[in-house]
DNA sequence: ATGGCTTTATCGTAAAGA
């Protein structure tokens, strides 16, 4: 069973790219981050002719993520994180699909740091350490998969320097990613290429992508009954390359079913 | 580069992204 992860970077402009991604892919279960589309104006159809049920939260204008499944509709467990009742961004959304928990997760960026945006991605990712405690409780198979904006290491950047002031690589912006796998998740990426050099997002400036001046930042965390079934995990990078692409990369796993 | 692209919201220009 396949499961990606894909920041989709806009889901009307980039429909055509998604219905292909789909079809010449065929993921079990998706993960899309960055619909910048109200709920109103979900490309529901489109989606179920490719074959997939979906559930979406939506925002006008930015954020947004949804949970599509081949031949399925998820069922929705949770939208959103407890903590904050007056956060409305739209960046969490949480399913039982095919016997598995699934997260779809749209970490806040937090540029420019310091600052009250960064403050709100550290907060947010404590908030996100509270629910996964509690979907880690259930000890079931889980995934939480999305952009988490955070290089892990700076064996994840094509540049350290360049990047060096990004609140994607901040010390804070680690410590908070680095204790959700001290909690016991496994970074499925890290765990099937540790030497780094693999990376999931390339800049629509300065020529990033023809350069391959990347990093890695959307990520999929497996509990220990998940990670007991992987058997890989990639990038499939060349969708990066294609005509009017995202700026990120469709990320998987596969699990042994 | 307090922004070199890109998308959205809206139809000239600003916000947001990472």
């Amino acid at each position: 069973m396949r499961i990606a992860t894909f920041n989709i970077n806009g889901i009307k402009a980039r429909l055509p790219r998604l219905i292909e991604w789909l079809e010449e892919t065929r993921p079990d279960i998706a993960c899309l981050q960055e619909l910048k589309t109200s709920d109103e104006t979900f490309p529901a159809k489109d989606i179920e002719q490719a074959g997939y049920g979906a559930i979406w939260l939506g925002q006008k204008g930015f954020n947004g993520v949804a949970i599509l499944a081949r031949g399925e509709t998820p069922v929705e467990v949770r939208r959103g994180l407890d903590g904050e009742p007056e956060d409305e961004q739209s960046r969490y959304l949480e399913a039982d699909v095919k016997g598995v928990r699934v997260a779809s997760i749209y970490l806040p960026n937090g540029n420019p740091q310091p600052g009250p945006k960064f403050d709100y991605k550290l907060r947010w990712m404590e908030r996100l350490r509270a629910r996964a405690a509690q979907i880690w409780a259930e000890e079931a198979p889980a995934i939480l998969a999305g952009d988490y904006n955070v290089i892990p290491r700076d064996a994840d950047v094509f540049s350290v320097k360049a990047m060096a002031d990004d609140a994607l690589m901040q010390p804070e912006s680690r410590a908070a990613y680095r204790r959700l796998l001290n909690d016991g998740w496994t970074d499925a990426i890290l765990s099937r290429h540790p030497a780094g050099g693999v990376w999931t997002y390339w800049d629509y400036q300065a020529g990033a992508w023809p350069r391959d001046a990347g990093f890695r930042i959307d990520h999929l965390l497996l509990s220990p009954a998940a990670a007991d079934r992987l058997i890989d995990a990639q990038v499939d990078c060349a969708f990066r390359g294609r005509e009017k692409a995202s700026d990120h990369a469709p990320t998987w796993v596969e699990l042994r079913s």
